[in-house]
RNA sequence: GUGGUUGUAGUUCAGUUGGUUAGAACAUCUGAUUGUGGUUCAGAGGGUCGUGGGUUCGAGUCCCAUCUUCCACCCCA
């Protein structure tokens, strides 16, 4: 064979196996997503380029996959403009739309668009893939999935708390461990404040939330190199190294962080949503975690981070509370709370763990033996009933050596195959073969309805 | 975007200081076995050695470029 095709860097085929893994993580967390009564919301692939361009920060819009304009793309160029080769500039003008790159600013420009059809609260849930220009690696890719579930026009704590709910719902259906922790941008505008440097809030938030990452140290060293001076980086000690129970940090933090304003409400807010928490079981432990910061910096309230108990992957899922997410649309005072399913991530950890249920991959329940024109029809009328029955059958569709048969049954999984030849059809029988274990017996067809529906 | 790394059959990999016709295992197909797969045996097909240049009498092997793979950084899911 010459040159096999191939796939752009950074993608990836699902094969059937792969695929019916995947749905098994999607159907799980859509199913939850329902029951919360979020609604499924779909965006297509591309946006305008000015919707996406900017929100990202710098580093963002280098990552932003654009799509090159159709018919004479140069028409709106001069020989002036490509001789100068300004690629940033260039870019706009043969470029009007790029693939979206989450799944979180199509949801902004779809309720400031759709406004007055919108009844607030609106609460949407979206699973589809996003595009990055990056370059590949562990687990990284240029074309992932997505599954958020945000609500906006809400302030109410309780949306904090269904999301923990649904995050502790979804992993238990996952059959995985995690720990959800939790805490308050709030807080952390408060330490910045305390410390003497409120301005270097972004700085400081990026450079905590590497502490799991690189460790105490380094986390100084950034913070110092951000232009926060050494004084107030040691102040932040008590707060890196915090530990003990839900009441022994509170205390702490509350004492750190005296009267500063956000600081008062941060501990309000969590107050309020650890009050809500400690009404219900949850099967996953979920903690408050002063040192969580999350890079995002679109985020002004609750905090999550979810991370598996039993495999060391980073995080799994993400989310939080954002202001003014519409804001840059034009739309204000628009509090929203959102999360983020890393589907990536979670099949890595049910592989790792070898989790995924034995059932999810192979659904061909049965397949018929072809053996002529003849036998075709006495089998056909019988597959149809099978189907009825909602059991997953097939016939071989060619007549061929019965060994080709067999094996593709064989190696498809099929757990039972169904034979029935000039014998067969004189009693109105088949020859049920079990594959697993080799055995094989002659049955009625609404005999062997009744053992493949168990 | 920065630094490193990888590329030989469908897949995983051998291939000596540069030297005849580039190998193995697994997978595929055919037969042993015309109504029995997963085990066994015999055989077959499958390669412009990622691509394009260069050095050389001669390149899978050396040099350059480019693409790809994987990894780290930046950033992020």
């Amino acid at each position: 064979m010459a040159n096999l095709p191939s796939i752009p860097k950074g993608t990836r085929d699902f094969s059937p196996e792969v695929s019916a893994k995947r749905n098994y993580i999607f159907d799980t967390i859509k199913y939850v997503f329902k029951r919360f009564a979020y609604r499924q919301l779909e965006t297509p692939a591309m946006e305008n380029l000015s919707t996406l361009t900017g929100k990202y920060g710098e580093e963002g819009d280098k990552l932003l996959f654009k799509i090159l304009n159709s018919g004479n793309f140069l028409k709106k160029v001069s020989d002036k403009e490509l001789c100068e080769r300004n690629t940033a500039k260039l870019a706009h003008l043969v470029a009007e739309k790029g693939l979206r790159y989450d799944l979180t600013v199509p949801f902004a420009r779809y309720i400031v668009q759709h406004q007055n059809e919108i009844t607030f609260p609106f609460k949407r849930f979206q699973i589809q893939p996003v595009w990055r220009a990056d370059r590949p690696q562990k687990g990284r890719y240029r074309e992932f999935y997505q599954c958020d579930a945000d609500i906006i026009g809400s302030n109410s704590l309780i949306n904090e708390l269904e999301i923990v709910q649904m995050i502790d719902e979804i992993f238990t259906k996952l059959n995985l461990k995690v720990t959800v922790k939790i805490n308050n941008r709030k807080l952390l505008a408060g330490i910045a404040e305390r410390i003497g440097f409120p301005e270097k809030f972004t700085e400081m938030t990026v450079a905590i939330d590497k502490l799991d990452k690189i460790g105490l140290k380094k986390v100084y060293e950034e913070l110092i190199q951000a232009g926060i001076s050494e004084d107030a980086v040691n102040l932040l000690e008590p707060i890196l190294n915090i530990g003990g129970s839900f009441d022994d940090q509170m205390q702490c933090i509350e004492k750190f962080l005296g009267e500063t304003e956000s600081g008062i409400t941060g501990i309000q807010e969590i107050h309020k949503l650890f009050d809500y928490i400690s009404l219900f079981r949850f099967n996953n432990n979920i903690q408050l975690d002063l040192t969580l910061a999350r890079g995002l910096n679109y985020y002004t309230g609750a905090i999550f981070e979810v991370v598996s108990d039993e495999v060391q992957i980073g995080s799994i899922c993400g989310g939080g509370r954002y202001d003014d997410l519409t804001g840059v649309f034009g739309l204000k005072e628009m509090s929203g709370v959102g999360i983020s399913f890393g589907a990536d991530r979670i099949y890595d950890v049910l592989e790792n763990l070898n989790r995924f249920p034995k059932d999810v991959i192979s659904n061909v329940k049965l397949m018929f033996v072809n053996f002529g024109e003849k036998e075709e029809k006495y089998c056909l009328p019988v597959l149809q009933k099978l189907r009825n029955a909602g059991i997953n059958a097939e016939i071989y569709s060619d007549s061929v050596k019965m060994k080709k048969q067999m094996k593709y049954a064989n190696s498809n999984n099929i757990p039972y195959v169904a034979l029935a030849g000039e014998t067969e059809i004189s009693e109105n029988k088949f020859t049920l073969k079990n594959m697993q274990n080799g055995t094989q017996k002659l049955v009625s067809a609404n005999e062997m309805i009744n053992i493949l529906s168990e």
